[in-house]
DNA sequence: GCCTTATTTAGACATCACTCTAATTAGAGT
DNA sequence: ACTCTAATTAGAGTGATGTCTAAATAAGGC
């Protein structure tokens, strides 16, 4: 839990382009699946990756499960990237 | 090679670990090690993958390898989360 | 050249990550 | 209840990652 899984969940480029995607705005497991040649299996792997990390949290409508972009985890990994930043001396 | 090499090696919590000591200033192979409880082999595959990524460099000193810190591919992967950012709508 | 110090490379082993197909769960509509 | 669509979970195979001890390489000093 933590820094430790966005850093883990970020690792990977099929979960990155994942988070590209999402920036458009909200889309169903399936319309994610669309954009890759991987399995829906595998994808959901990766998206269980990524809502464990709190990247991205997911909301049913319906039939489909909505995937969206956690924006304030991603800001906490982004300021801890700039904390690896060399201190200006 | 490339933005890849770099998450994947910001993956691992020891690695960051080392980066966050390597802000303070270049230290050797061995300075680094006395920070953990790994074997210094142990380390020495963790170091391998930052220099691999870019993130470090390294210089003999005599018996000694320096590593420090390189600025411009941590700063490559600071933009490289950025841009994971939603659009401002 | 030999010895010491510093560090990496090699080899082995265990665990974890990624991928697939097949089976299961969940909801909506008839 | 049955069926259709949407997605996940289960199980298995393969390959990668992390760790260790032991051996090898590199530089410096006697």
């Amino acid at each position: 839990m933590g820094i430790n899984a966005v850093f883990e969940a970020l690792s990977h480029p099929v979960r990155r382009e994942i988070l590209q995607l999402l920036r458009g705005g909200p889309m169903s497991a399936g319309a994610l699946a669309e954009h890759f040649t991987l399995s829906k299996p595998t994808l959901s792997v990766h998206f269980a990756k990524l809502k464990e990390a709190e990247l991205v949290a997911v909301k049913r409508q319906g039939t489909s499960l909505i995937y969206h972009l956690n924006m304030s985890i991603l800001e906490e990994a982004l300021s801890g990237l700039m904390s690896l930043r060399e201190t200006k001396s």
